[in-house]
DNA sequence: CGCAGACTACTAACGTCTTAGTAGTTCTTT
DNA sequence: AAAGAACTACTAAGACGTTAGTAGTCTGCG
């Protein structure tokens, strides 16, 4: 039952926001449990993230093996980064025909961003100016 | 029955791209199913498009008033432009932590962008700083 | 050893998305 | 006026997302 893994919804970023945040170390579903559920108003039944994981497993993002105690250990197969390259370039595709450029023109123009940040990017930009140039 | 705007799903989004791209005249039912199934293996039905019609109604994005003979005639209430900024406000809150600058930075990172672009997005960055120095 | 707790696997129920059919109404054409 | 075409409103069904319960199994403690 594998499923197609493009994008993850809600609530299994949620989980794996909890998974990738806590480094290489594998974690059972109550450790996600606690952490996730921590000073929420409206906790989530350990079942709950328990089903999550078995999904997240099935798209491939997760995978564990026989853990500590009776638990499963679990472990990320797909890194923050490349779910991250998945679901932009999802958006990219849906929104803008493929074309990452409008997406920046966008996100730059429309001040979501600080006059700091707009300075590092600049220099960002210049560096892969100039890496490329390198290559050339 | 009001739906919660958010986010355009894919068939969603298919059609309002038919509809923007059409620019400000209003159109119908017909006039979307034909451009939408124009070159399509597979066509959706005319009723789909107008099921499609009638959930984007819902949720605010389109409007419709009597229109030529019995149809509709839907035009758009939320330009691209509008939902392209919920979109991906809601893809920078959901994987970046609502911080826009993590986003433009992996995308000039990965080369989704040419040389071109990029000489260009400094310059709309300058522009940018240029005017944010003259409003100080 | 026997029980309580922890854990998994399975199942369920409700919501929304996607896709389309049906029934009913109006317009046009003969 | 009758018939057919075009259109809408309503309904439906399957897939997936979200949320959780139940049943069954293992393990450690008294």
């Amino acid at each position: 039952m594998t499923r197609k893994t493009r994008v993850l919804t809600n609530l299994e970023l949620a989980v794996m926001n909890v998974v990738w945040g806590a480094g290489p170390e594998p974690m059972t579903v109550r450790d996600v449990a606690e952490r996730l559920n921590a000073g929420s108003e409206r906790p989530l039944a350990y079942t709950t993230v328990q089903t999550m994981m078995r999904i997240l497993k099935e798209k491939g993002v997760l995978r564990s093996r026989p853990g500590p105690g009776r638990a499963h250990a679990f472990t990320t197969r797909l890194s923050r980064d490349d779910m991250t390259s998945t679901m932009v370039g999802d958006l990219v595709d849906r929104l803008f025909d493929g074309r990452a450029q409008p997406l920046l023109a966008r996100l730059i123009d429309h001040d979501s961003v600080t006059r700091d940040e707009l300075q590092r990017l600049k220099h960002l930009i210049q560096t892969q100016l100039d890496d490329e140039e390198d290559v050339r």
